[in-house]
DNA sequence: CTATTGACGGAATAATAATTCCGTGAAATT
DNA sequence: AATTTCACGGAATTATTATTCCGTCAATAG
């Protein structure tokens, strides 16, 4: 994990692994007969240290938040506590996700559940497919990874993101007029 | 360029190369020596295809424009069109730019002249930091990528940007007060 | 105490890709 | 017509990495 961390995955050789690990190359064979095996076992760990968000945080989230703001309000705020998590490995694992199936599998499931999060948080309003996408767009992590270089505390960013979200809905819907 | 197209850069062989090109493997290196230099000639081509958004585009894109939301709603206009040509090139650039120091200098270049456009966009408001980098992950690629998977028009997809950037300005501007 | 098991890892091998070599032939020059 | 030049590309070479082989050793079982 230190190494693809270091060197991104794709790049990483079995020797270099095995070396930093203090043992031969056969041995990291043995134990992991292939790159797919070696990504999936560190997925378990990688997993546990970002704790992905899913739709099953909804009533750790969301509990007692009645308004859907209320609810954006605790999401965002979960957002960015999972991106200052992840975001390093998110990143990372994009760039070899079209190189390692495993990593792409991965990408999906955190991806999905952060999608079923969102839904949770505006269940009220009948969220339809643009505007998930479009939610999706704000909260992707290159737009986190961007906001958070900038000079912003973290309180700010997340004001900001809310708005964003808040602004998203508001424009989503003024543009697709409820069926007669 | 189709190759790089089809399989990505970083995974295409030198063999790939010459065999699309009905040539020898020995032919193509001789014409581009190594990777970089590769790069760097699809890079022209590419870059005339893409056209991508610099400052110099200003004053064609920004004539006659007076106020900030005027302009802002060509820049938005300007940047779904560049994104409709070059997507899918900045996606799979992205992709490899740590393994290929000359794709990272192309982002970079885009990077920097899309920034400087937005910068002539909302020149009347004294864009300080933190609001350009908070535009810029707006108009980032892949929130396009994401806003353009949706089931909306074009026109959706520029109104919505617009309404975001036009959110973030007001979101950025009321957190950060002007100093007395 | 001896036999068995199985993880270990150095070294050999295979696979893939980059890079070099060198003979060939077509075009240009004399 | 003879000579020079030079791009070409098949084949050999090198480099890198994955993968296999097999002898060694420590732990465990009998």
């Amino acid at each position: 994990m230190a190494l693809h961390d270091e060197q991104g995955v794709a790049t990483t050789t079995f020797a270099d692994i095995a070396e930093r690990a203090g043992v031969g190359p056969a041995t990291v064979l043995r134990h992991f007969p292939n790159l797919g095996s070696l990504v999936m076992a560190c997925g378990q760990h990688v997993a546990e240290e970002m704790r992905p968000l899913t739709p099953a945080d909804s009533t750790r989230v969301f509990a007692g938040q009645a308004t859907t703001a209320a609810r954006l309000e605790r999401l965002v705020s979960e957002i960015d506590a999972f991106y200052e998590r992840g975001s390093f490995r998110l990143i990372a694992a994009g760039n070899d996700r079209d190189r390692v199936p495993e990593l792409d599998e991965f990408l999906k499931m955190v991806d999905a559940g952060l999608e079923g999060l969102i839904r949770e948080a505006i269940v009220d309003d009948a969220p339809g497919d643009p505007l998930m996408s479009v939610l999706m767009a704000l909260c992707n992590v290159t737009v986190w990874q961007r906001l958070n270089r900038a000079n912003l505390t973290a309180l700010e960013r997340q004001a900001i993101l809310m708005d964003l979200l808040t602004c998203a809905m508001a424009s989503v819907r003024s543009r697709k007029p409820p069926m007669p």
